[in-house]
DNA sequence: TTCAGGGCTGTAAATGTTTACAGTATCGGA
DNA sequence: TCCGATACTGTAAACATTTACAGCCCTGAA
C-alpha cells in the first residue's frame, strides 16, 4: 500500500475508532465535523485519496459505504517480549513469550509490542517488576518520555533526559542511579517509547 | 429479552449476515429487498418491533443506524467504567465510557470490566490516577486482595484486610487513612477484586 | 516557472434513507 | 366478536448523504 500522509492517517484512524464505537462507518459530514473541516468535501477528498491508496474502499452511492481494507488484524495480538539477551534484537523470536490479544490502537501512538519490565527501578512511575510496558517503536523521544533504550547491548527502561550530547536515563526510584551516556563516546539506541502499562495481578 | 417471532428472527439474522459481509448495517430498503417485501415500511415495522424487544437499537435520523444489542459474537471488548455516581450500579450505562478490545481471559480470573481509578491512594501498589483497574466481579475477596468496594454508596479501590467483623480498606499511600468498616453497623458491598492494571500514557 | 497533489472552503443537485400516515389481512386471546 | 399484535402494501414528505463543480493556498519536483 502506498504510504499515507499524516492527515490521511488521522482520517483513517478516526474511521477505525468510529466503527469500533458505533458499529458502522461514519458519513462525510461526521468525518468533517470530527476533524474540524468546515466542508464535507474535505472528507470526500480524503476518502478518495484513501481509496486510491488502497487503505479503504468506497462503495459508490451507498451511505456510510466505507470498508477498511488490509483485512482484519485479528491475528494473535501484540507480541509479549520477555528478557532480552544482550545484543539481540528485541523482537527476535526467542524473546517472544506469547501474545496478548489487545487492540494495539488502544494506546496512542500505537503499541508495537509489550516488554516485560525487570526490577523496580521505575517504581515511582507506577511500573513494577513483571509489568508489561506497551512500547511504540520509534527512534525519537521527547524529554521526560519513558523510553526503551539500549546501552552496552543491554535493554533498559528509564525516563529520558538530555542536555546536548549528554543523555541521562533516569530511574524513578531513589535506590537506583541514573545512567549517563555521552553520545560522543558511547552508542545509545532508542528502541521505542512507553505508551502504556499492562499488569496482570490475580492468578 | 422478549421472544422474537419467526419472521423477526429472520430479519435479525439477515441484519447479522449483512453486517458480517458488508461491514455496516443494511438500510430499510435493503432489508425489504432481501426478505422480499415490496414496501420499505415492512422493514421499518420489523426494526421497530426488534427495537421494542431489545434485540437491536435503532438510532433515529441516522442512516444505517442499527446496532445489535443482544449477544455480541465479535464483542466490542471489555467495558471501561468512569466515575461511578453514588448509589448507581457500576455497570450502569451512563458510566460506560467506552470499550477496550482486550481478551478478558488475559487476566486471571477473568476481567469483567475496567474501572478508571481516581486519586493516588494506591500509588505504592503501582496504581496511579487515571489507571484502568481490571475487575473480576465477585463478592468474595482474600486478605490482601485489591478490592473494589462500596461504602456509603461510594465506590473505592483499596487493599482488603479483615479481622472478625472489622474490615479495613487499606490505601497504599502514607498520606491516606484506612477506611474501617464495622460489619455489624455498616454495609460493605464487595463489587469485585482487581486482577490487573492497564495504563494509557502516550498522547 | 509550471504543474501536480495535498488540503482545504463553499454550493448545490441528485440520490439515498428514514419515518409518518393510511390501509388490508390474519390470528389468538378476552 | 372486538382488540391488539403481527405482517404486510403503498405513498410521500423530510431529512441524510453522496458527489460533482468551482476555487484558494501551499509545497516540492521537473
Amino acid at each position: 500500500m502506498i504510504e499515507l500522509t499524516a492527515r490521511q492517517q488521522q482520517v483513517l484512524d478516526f474511521i477505525r475508532e468510529f466503527m469500533e464505537a458505533e458499529g458502522f462507518p461514519p458519513t462525510r459530514a461526521e468525518i468533517a465535523s470530527a476533524l474540524g473541516f468546515r466542508s464535507v468535501n474535505a472528507a470526500e477528498d480524503h476518502l478518495k485519496a484513501l481509496g486510491r491508496k488502497g487503505a479503504i474502499s468506497v462503495l459508490p452511492g451507498t451511505s456510510r459505504g466505507i470498508r477498511l481494507s488490509g483485512g482484519r488484524p485479528r491475528g494473535r495480538g501484540v507480541p509479549v517480549v520477555g528478557r532480552v539477551a544482550a545484543g539481540r534484537p528485541i523482537l527476535a523470536e526467542e524473546h517472544v513469550q506469547g501474545h496478548c490479544r489487545i487492540d494495539p490502537g488502544f494506546f496512542r501512538p500505537r503499541a508495537d509490542y509489550l516488554l516485560q519490565v525487570r526490577g523496580m527501578s521505575m517504581r515511582n512511575a507506577g511500573i513494577l517488576d513483571g509489568d508489561l510496558l506497551a512500547v511504540h517503536r520509534t527512534p525519537e523521544a521527547a524529554l521526560g518520555d519513558i523510553v526503551v533504550a539500549r546501552v552496552d547491548d543491554e535493554v533498559t527502561v528509564k525516563r529520558f533526559r538530555r542536555r546536548g550530547n549528554i543523555v541521562r536515563l533516569m530511574p524513578e526510584n531513589d535506590e537506583y542511579e541514573p545512567i549517563v551516556v555521552d553520545l560522543r563516546r558511547e552508542a545509545l539506541v532508542l528502541e521505542g517509547v512507553g505508551v502504556g502499562i499492562i499488569r496482570n495481578t490475580g492468578r
